[in-house]
Order: C-alpha cells, then sequence, then structure tokens
DNA sequence: TATTGTTATACTCTATAACTATA
DNA sequence: TATAGTTATAGAGTATAACAATA
C-alpha cells in the first residue's frame, strides 16, 4: 500500500532552495533534544512497521492488527480470558473490546463462555479453527517481522531489544 | 472465580529460569526470534508514548497527534507545501489530508494560497495565530516527551537513537 | 492524457456514558 | 452498592474510487 504515492515528480521550475531531505516526521529534528528525536524516530519506525503488517494481513488473511492482537492473547492463555482482562491486555476500552470480539466470534475465530461461578462474565477462548487460523497467521506475521527487522546485525538488534526493554520498564513506572 | 485472576499473580517461589516479566502484549515472547521481540516492545512504548501524548494534546489543545504533525512538517517550511507533498511526508492518502486540512483551516491554523503557476495546487502555510498556537503545543510536547523518555540515560538514549535511525535506514530501504 | 485535489462512501478503532444483569 | 459487560453514540483517521479542474 505504499510505493505509489504519486509524488515523486516536482515543479520544475520554482525557486525553492530548501536541502533535499529524506521524508522525517519531524519537528525541526536536527537542533533538537535527544529524547524528541528519539520519539521521532521510534514512531516512524513504528508507523512503517505497521503498516506494512496491517496491509499484509489484511490482503492474506482479511484481519487487522487489533484482532491478531487479541487473538494473539488468546493463544498463549489456553485457559482463556474475560472481556475485562483482554480490555487491560490491549490497554482498550471495554466497549472497544466488545466490538472487537463479536466480530472475531463471529468469523468463528473465538468462542464464549459463561463463567460458572460468576454469571456476569465470560471466558474467552480460541475455537479450533481460530487456533488453526491464527497459527497461520502468526508463521506469516514472524516472517514479515523478520524480513523488516532482520536486516540489522545481530548485535545491533540485541542492543535495541534492551534499550527498548529499558525505555519500556521506564514507561511502565511513569505511565 | 479464582480472584486473583490476574496474570501478575505468580507461585511464591519457584525455579524458574525466565526472567519477572511484566504485563506483556506478546506472541509467545520468550522463545521468540529477537526481531519479533523487538518489533513487540517496539510497538508497546510507541503506543505508550502515542497514547499519552494524544490525552495530553485533546486536553490541553483540543488537537490531535495526527494534526499537530501536520503542522509540524508546515512549521519548518516557511515556504509552504503542497496537498501531496504533507500527504507524502506525512504518509497518508490524499484524501485524508483534505480532511485534515479543512479542520485545520476551519480552526484558522493555516491558509492556503492558489499557487501561482499551477492552479491545480495549493500552498499550505501556518497563519500567524497557528505558529503562535503551534509553538506553545510544540512547547509543551517536548517537554512531555522528555518526561518521559527522559528517565534513560544520556548514554542510552544515544545508543537508542542511533538504533533506531539505523532500522529506519533499513525500513526506508525496504519498504 | 496525466496530475492535483475534492467528494462520497465506507470501514476500523476508539472513548464515553447510560444501561442491564448479576454479585 | 459495586462490578462485568453491552449498547448507543460520537468522532478521528484512514483508504478507495469516481470526479472536476487544470496542465
Amino acid at each position: 500500500m505504499d510505493a505509489t504515492v504519486k509524488r515523486k515528480a516536482r515543479p520544475p521550475k520554482g525557486t525553492r532552495v530548501q536541502p533535499p531531505r529524506l521524508a522525517e516526521p519531524a519537528h525541526e529534528s536536527d537542533g533538537a533534544h535527544l529524547e524528541l528525536r528519539i520519539w521521532l524516530r521510534l514512531l516512524s519506525c513504528a508507523t512503517r512497521i505497521e503498516k506494512a503488517l496491517n496491509a499484509r494481513l489484511r490482503k492474506e488473511f482479511n484481519t487487522t492488527l487489533a484482532r491478531f492482537d487479541l487473538l494473539a492473547q488468546l493463544a498463549r492463555r489456553p485457559a482463556g480470558a474475560t472481556m475485562s482482562e483482554v480490555s487491560e491486555l490491549l490497554m482498550v476500552s471495554n466497549g472497544a473490546i466488545t466490538a472487537l470480539v463479536q466480530k472475531l466470534e463471529a468469523d468463528g475465530m473465538i468462542h464464549r463462555e459463561v463463567d460458572s461461578e460468576d454469571r456476569r462474565t465470560f471466558r474467552l477462548r480460541l475455537s479450533q479453527e481460530g487456533a488453526k487460523e491464527f497459527g497461520r497467521m502468526a508463521r506469516r506475521h514472524e516472517e514479515w517481522v523478520i524480513a523488516l527487522i532482520g536486516e540489522l546485525s545481530p548485535v545491533a538488534q540485541s542492543d535495541l531489544l534492551q534499550h527498548l526493554t529499558l525505555l519500556k520498564r521506564r514507561l511502565d513506572k511513569h505511565t
């Protein structure tokens, strides 16, 4: 879904004297504080990867990253999870979860059973085909991610992971 | 209803080999490839920061990150930019840009002038109040980002920036 | 014919608040 | 009263495709 924005063509005339610059969603990224530059680059990378993954999930599986993430949470919890738990895990409101779950249930990817002890709650679980389909998606997803990130050297990768982990810990405390 | 449904609850002790982990929106993140773990952490960090910034922009300035980013692009281009240029810079479709621009114009943040040489195109520029308001937003924005990221040591920050820059370059080539 | 930008349409994700049914 | 989840509503962002004006 990229590479087709036809803006390569540039008005041949004009008195524009700006230096050539790579597309950079930055606010004065050059003199700015380190923190700002990190954030802009982080956002840029995440957006790029997210768009790529979303487009491919749509194309190959007719689904989205949000749904994929919900399935992933259930996939690692054979005992299932409640709506509220999923809501917290995905950091998304209860109402939004209801919508996602309805869609996934309608597609036959998950089912919900009333909890035997508290009839207000459901346990969500992958259905059998849901588990299979998620397996297919997860494999492709991983291939895509490896293709996108795998060009970095192993050392760079492990450094990057380490620093992101550090950042995430700070955010966990700070948010 | 086993009361402590939270994932944090753990057997009091044990022979765990794995490091303690916080809630992690991951798909089997432990045995997974490095690339996958990087992506999940990257996404997690970006989402957290983005949500925080969006909420604050909404609260203090009644605006959004998408609009802020568009303004930021104009702020660094005194000569202005066309719709298509902005579309490319923000990696967003032309139709979506029209919507954003209409909103910002209605708010008096920007104006658009018909290009004297090509009457199909507009030049978008910050209005005077737009520039002032953007200045206020940018200052706050930077404070927030510094507060969120600034807990990392300077060394960690510069390493992180370096690795993200590397990643971004690969993505530029690869996407 | 090609390009710039608009419009119409639709879809996804999201939050909030009022609501229901349990507890 | 408090909690789990639903519904109704609203709004942002997005893409696509058909279209108009201009090149």
